[in-house]
DNA sequence: TTACATGGTTTGTATTGCAAACCTGTTTTC
DNA sequence: GAAAACAGGTTTGCAATACAAACCATGTAA
């Protein structure tokens, strides 16, 4: 077996997971996106985007801002270098296993 | 945000657990593999990879046939056309999924 | 007989993904 | 101006998971 296949164990487990992935496309795409449109845009219940936001937080994949928009609140969510390197090398260690199986 | 990528959430989660894509991967190859033989190709423990196996067996993607080699168990794993076809269609998603950031 | 491989399976545990319930403030309704 | 409804999120509860360690059954070696 090829080693990009077996290092595909290694994959970024907090990346791999399908509702992150959707939300770090998005954010590698807009550059900045507030609480509601990321959730519109990735099909997520409420719940569900402030888990993972703050785990990619934690991770300093992404930057998390709460400021209001006049007297309602906004959090606004952008990638870090970090996160925009770790998407783009997870992107790559997939194609690198899809072509190599 | 194109459909390819908010489909992504629905990709089929029994294939995108890495320890599970590369057993997949390598039975894709081989078509028969032995248990012991995969448990080296693969990298993991027995007892993870029983674990695994049994799983994908429960969704009909693998077949596991018990048999002995002299007096030895003897554990033999293959791909049936439905495990086939899914790996086939999950490959098809990850790469359209890539294709569309 | 006792020890030690071989080929696995079961058990224990910590982590997870998810939805429902909740919370804090703001706007509307009466 | 109190009550109800709503906006924008966070916390809680729970079932499912991944993993490794412990276990088990059989076969071989000392």
């Amino acid at each position: 077996m090829s080693d990009e296949i077996r290092s595909f164990s290694g994959v970024d487990r907090l990346l791999h997971e399908p509702s992150r992935t959707i939300i770090v496309a998005i954010l590698y795409a807009v550059e900045s996106a507030d609480f509601l449109y990321l959730q519109r845009e990735a099909g997520l219940t409420k719940g569900n985007l402030s888990a993972h936001l703050s785990k990619l937080e934690k991770a300093k994949y992404v930057e998390i801002e709460k400021t209001y928009k006049g007297k309602i609140p906004l959090t606004l969510c952008h990638l870090t270098d970090k996160g925009r390197k770790a998407f783009e090398d997870y992107r790559e260690q997939i194609k690198s296993f899809i072509d190599n199986v």
